[in-house]
DNA sequence: AAGGTGACTGATG
DNA sequence: GCATCAGCCACCT
């Protein structure tokens, strides 16, 4: 597996729950600032094998991105699960709930 | 091998 | 706030 790979997977299992985490904060964490979309392809091929927390990602806007309706569904109720405030659009105040290593 | 495709982003109107 | 656009980059056709 590649280096930033890892380092992704990394980033992710380290977001604590009732946490969230934006693609291209990860990629930043992980080395490469432009590669939000890296991220994505990651979450695709690894969530399920490595167990990652994949419903604590969301994109920059603070809105959950995920296309299929049911995993959609899925995502929003397992951050509600978590104390996570998600609205019926899928937005999540970042102010409150994103996870910034180093601050706390 | 060229072109399309994202669970993206930041800038702009 | 919404719509477009242009970068982005590995992966799939």
């Amino acid at each position: 597996m590649e280096l930033f790979t890892r380092r992704v997977v990394d980033v992710i299992k380290s977001i604590p729950e009732g946490r969230v985490m934006t693609y291209g904060q990860i990629a930043g964490l992980a080395g490469s600032p432009r590669a939000a979309r890296q991220v994505v392809r990651v979450l695709h091929a690894l969530s399920r094998a490595q167990g990652l927390p994949w419903h604590r990602v969301i994109n920059a806007q603070g809105r959950v991105a995920v296309r299929d309706d049911e995993s959609r569904f899925m995502q929003m109720t397992f951050l509600r699960d978590e104390g996570v405030v998600v609205d019926d659009d899928g937005q999540v105040d970042l102010d409150r709930f994103q996870f910034r290593p180093g601050r706390e």
